[in-house]
DNA sequence: ATTATCTATAGATCTATAGATAATGC
DNA sequence: ATTATCTATAGATCTATAGATAATGC
């Protein structure tokens, strides 16, 4: 029996083929970014490495599996890079520093954000992972509200009042500022709201 | 000279070819919520309405140009049914109003949402769109927040500051809701968030 | 005349399968 | 042996153009 690690399609890879399936998946992004994933073409994503179309499909059998994996990646390389120190627990402060470093990575934006459109609509491959990522980063948000301040914030809402408007603050300041980075202040307009639901309110 | 109303991309059209137009841009509206724009073919559009493919250009000559007068209509179906009575200038409470209405048709939120993702990618067509758009909205919400509140709110946050957080807290949440209806209140998570705004802060 | 539709079709793509060949690793 | 790639190709689509025909409106 051979130790070689087995990917999720069940394809065996050396070392070899662990690099070039982080290259492949590297490209996918780029490639998503410009095109979506319904408008762009695996074809698109092979030349970028320097493979065929049918040279990828060995690493990646399908369209939908590549982008099931480019989905995991993004999510390492986003919150994996994060500058929680390890073992850490989040916390507010570093949920700023958080979206910080996501600004200085429009193309995972871009990639994140073109992806969240397209999985609102039927069947999309990645509506699936969508819904359960929301339904995770909620209950994160919630446990680094809880931590900050326990149950009810100074401005006076529960954590689960405050959790889904921290989402949507993110995703959706992410749109603006992909569409006019000049007349959005991402991190700024970040800290705006963080700050908002650390205030205390008079009685 | 005729008096017949010229549409946009040139073609004149009667009261016949005008409902017939707009029955289209209903089944298009329809076609991109399933599979977004650069997902869902003319073809699928024209047969929803009983057309070829062929017949339809007649009318939209181009994917492109369909697409512009999608954007136009649904603006004009969303803000234009708006519980604002005519000639009252928008407020927050009918804003809230607006998301209340919005929630009953999520047809057009998808639409708009799985557009809104794809505009972000590279020469989508809706790119322009989208860009305008948001600064309209922004100065739109500015105005509101102003009139409600004059130039710095309760909470102590500058109009300036509260317009870009309005606009992406409306935008996000439409997301978590699309993806989760049951677990997310988008009116009241919207009307949370207003409070927010309109808390005066401690001192 | 003009408007509304249709058939036919060119020309691009795109995904995925089959099967060959070259390179690598025990 | 297994892994990495390639050529060939089937089978679906998709957009848009050309040109014919039927229906409608002054």
């Amino acid at each position: 029996m051979s130790s070689t690690p087995i990917s999720p399609n069940g394809v065996r890879h050396g070392a070899r083929g662990r690099a070039r399936r982080e290259e492949i998946l590297r490209a996918a992004i780029e490639v998503i970014a410009e095109r979506g994933f319904r408008g762009s073409s695996i074809a698109a994503v092979a030349e970028k490495v320097g493979l065929t179309q049918q040279g990828l499909l060995h690493y990646f059998p399908t369209k939908d599996e590549l982008l099931i994996a480019v989905l995991r990646q993004r999510d390492e390389w986003d919150t994996g890079d994060a500058p929680k120190a390890a073992g850490d627990e989040w916390t507010m402060g570093n949920l700023a520093t958080l979206v910080e470093a996501n600004a200085a990575r429009p193309e995972l934006i871009r990639t994140f954000s073109a992806l969240l459109g397209e999985s609102v609509t039927e069947d999309h491959p990645a509506g699936a992972y969508f819904h359960d990522r929301y339904r995770g980063t909620r209950e994160d948000m919630e446990a680094i509200l809880r931590r900050e301040w326990g149950e009810r914030l100074p401005s006076g809402l529960t954590v689960a009042q405050a959790a889904p408007l921290l989402v949507a603050v993110m995703d959706g300041l992410q749109f603006q500022w992909l569409h006019e980075p000049e007349a959005v202040d991402l991190v700024g307009a970040f800290r705006v709201f963080v700050g908002l639901l650390g205030t205390r309110a008079a009685e």
